[in-house]
DNA sequence: TAAATAGTGTCTATAAGACACTATTCT
DNA sequence: AGAATAGTGTCTTATAGACACTATTTA
């Protein structure tokens, strides 16, 4: 091992204990599925937190999550615990990355995986709305500094994946309903790039590109009616939405 | 509950067991850190795969990795398996994502965070090369299959968010020696992406986009010299590379 | 008829792609 | 002189962006 190491990377034998190694040896740590749920409202991104009611970081806001069981898949664990905090089924989850650092939960060595989800702006019956306290919207900008654990590293991170995978994929799909006019969908798009389009370039665009295609239909309301939209490829893929 | 669950998501309270959970009510997993680590090799993508010694797979081929220890990050756990077991360091490492099926190991639950390393072609002295046997580059087109657990699928994964991340990233700095020829950068791109480019629109590229800056220098060889050049930007995060 | 929102076209600038030959060095 | 690799420019096409007014509906 006297090669100059400056000038090359050397792949000689050092002591490998990956073979040997007995993982039972070190204290295993525990893993938890986190969820970063985003929508809609006004115009503006929201997400998803609840203030957690007990130790540690009692009374203050996090993301939803919670640990991920023997029996079942990393996604599995957060299409359950989503369901089981929010009440929420049937929604397109994207894993962001793994968060693990030593000393982000005080109770013990906790890793968590953590995804992120869509939803659409015209579903979202949120009864903490009035019932208020323990589960709220947030605007991505004005979120309830700190958050709980790494919770603000964990949702920088996912807002700025979001806005990067807006250019290149159909992202805007999960947080409009099936159908929806195309001021609804500029409206989704300026929310997450967090700047202003051109409405003639945006439908140019949007309508050129093959994105979407026609229904019938027209929304009613006190101005004129607007022509419904929908997704023209499939594209929800199976293995992201739950059956039931 | 009994709102009609086809037409909305609701968020309306249920058994919610996440604040009074006991995470030692449930076997916890055990947690490694694996590496998918490219270079290019006579103008092909290649990945590192060792020789497992030992039950389970005894025998098959995987990538380097192993468990990640109470005190350190998965980054950290990341770097110093891949050092323990390759002897490289002062690499680019990235994230893709954790992978943690049960039954993925069939020793126990074992989640794996995956993560991608590129080195450059010229510094790569593999000594397995003549040693042979128990590590060894492959290109990634002609993979020794089946791998261990589940690492078709990572390295799937790996080489598909690879490609994703080619075409809006100076990604291949890390397989590009510190000064380069603008032929050897396009052998690069032309693996990455899998399909021969026009050498003149590349290097109109390459320049005009202000990535590179030409050296003073040349090559040598029996045939005309190259110029050689370097990228422009520092652009190496810091955190992604091992100081020493 | 006022308020509110929907809908529509042209021109310009930039980037990407197709395409083939000459230049330099060494043996 | 031949082998090997480096280096160079134009034209076409597609895409993105700037830019402002008319149309339809309801109250």
């Amino acid at each position: 091992m006297d090669r100059d190491r400056s000038e090359y990377y050397t792949f000689e034998k050092m002591p490998d204990d990956s073979q040997t190694y007995d993982p039972s040896a070190f204290a295993r740590p525990s893993v938890t599925a986190d969820i970063v749920i985003y929508t809609l409202r006004e115009k503006r991104l929201h997400v998803l937190l609840i203030r957690r009611k007990a130790w540690p970081f009692e009374g203050t806001w996090a993301i939803p999550g919670g640990f991920v069981r023997p029996d079942e898949t990393l996604d599995q664990a957060a299409k359950r615990e989503l369901r089981e905090e929010t009440g929420v089924s049937g929604v397109v989850l994207e894993q962001l990355r793994a968060f693990g650092d030593p000393g982000r939960d005080p109770r013990t060595r906790v890793i968590t995986v953590a995804y992120t989800a869509l939803i659409p702006s015209d579903r979202v019956v949120l009864r903490a709305d009035t019932d208020a306290a323990d589960a709220r919207w947030f605007a991505v900008d004005d979120l309830p500094r700190p958050l709980a654990f790494d919770h603000d590293e964990i949702l920088a991170e996912a807002l700025r994946s979001l806005r990067e995978r807006v250019e290149r994929e159909n992202i805007t799909r999960g947080l409009l309903p099936v159908r929806f006019t195309l001021t609804q969908m500029q409206d989704v798009y300026e929310a997450l790039l967090g700047r202003p389009l051109d409405k003639r370039n945006f439908r140019k665009w949007a309508l050129g590109s093959g994105l979407v295609r026609g229904t019938g239909q027209e929304t009613r309301g006190p101005h004129r009616p607007a022509l419904l939209y929908e997704f023209a490829s499939p594209s929800l893929r199976a293995a992201d939405v739950v059956p039931a």
